[in-house]
DNA sequence: TATTGTTATACTCTATAACTATA
DNA sequence: TATAGTTATAGAGTATAACAATA
């Protein structure tokens, strides 16, 4: 039992050792890790109304935007047409959204969401909220608003990856 | 033709016309919209060197920390074992490292750069030191700072996601 | 001829169960 | 019995080609 204990003080958690200082040198690699675990604590408060990041996305895009036409929620997104098709799919089955038919474009579809999706829409921005200000309560008003406008000046930034 | 360009200023880009007002007042989807951008970016960087951002980051851990296990990897990586797998044929296959039986644990395989690791991994730094310092070019040296700082602090938050 | 929405499909990334060889 | 690495496989998410309806 003592010679267990002395050998865990040795070597209490391997893995902690392992060390990214290069990678932490990076501002990418530092981003992506802050990302990913406001991502991971994002989709588990969105599973509660059986959203997720996508859906919850798209709602928001068309309850702020009624009238939205799917190539330009897909523009807005960042997606690819098709795989809007099927999320679109999702929120109408769930009678979220309505795909109206333009009158002077009888090709698109004019989105617009229903009352119970501005319900569900109120309740998920109130719980995104709520869940934001959990896990980012270390940090004042103004230290976010930093942070945001950062994160927004490094997303209109396009060097190689500019496509267009 | 004049009817053209009067069309046009009616309407040069609907997409543009999209709000993202609400999703903007988010730190998660701002984060996640500057992450997509860097990586895309850092992505086409690394496509030069015929390396992807997840063989990259295993290329880093093994030559600064020689002599790592997979499964340490694996949790400093944040990937599943299986997963890893594969990632370290392919920088086997290409002699970048080598996977090398441990004495003590026979079960287990020590990881190592080769010669030509070592050196692709210094390639690679440069070329994404340079990157980051062509598209993060507005900035200066102490936003970038603060902008690490903040989103390490980010990254070392846990509330609903946390499985352990 | 070009565009909107759709289908089918493929490719990448990620997650889980089960196997082998060692401990 | 538990662990390291592996295999097979399934599920997301994403990308492209081709089609019907409409412009």
């Amino acid at each position: 039992m003592a010679q267990k204990i002395a050998k865990t003080n040795i070597s209490p958690d391997p893995a902690a050792c392992v060390s990214d200082a290069t990678l932490r040198g990076l501002v990418g690699y530092n981003i992506r890790r802050a990302s990913t675990v406001i991502q991971g604590d994002l989709a588990a408060t969105l599973k509660a109304l059986d959203l997720r990041m996508i859906t919850f996305t798209a709602l928001v895009f068309i309850v702020d935007n009624p009238g939205l036409q799917q190539s330009h929620l897909a523009d807005a997104m960042s997606i690819e047409r098709p795989n809007l098709v099927v999320i679109l799919d999702e929120l109408e089955r769930r009678d979220l959204i309505t795909r109206d038919r333009v009158i002077t474009d009888r090709r698109a579809y004019a989105l617009r969401a229903t009352l119970a999706g501005r319900r569900l829409y109120d309740e998920a921005l109130k719980a995104v909220h709520s869940h934001e200000a959990a896990l980012l309560g270390n940090l004042n008003d103004t230290e976010r608003s930093q942070i945001s406008d950062a994160m927004r000046l490094i997303a209109s930034l396009r060097t190689k990856a500019d496509k267009t």
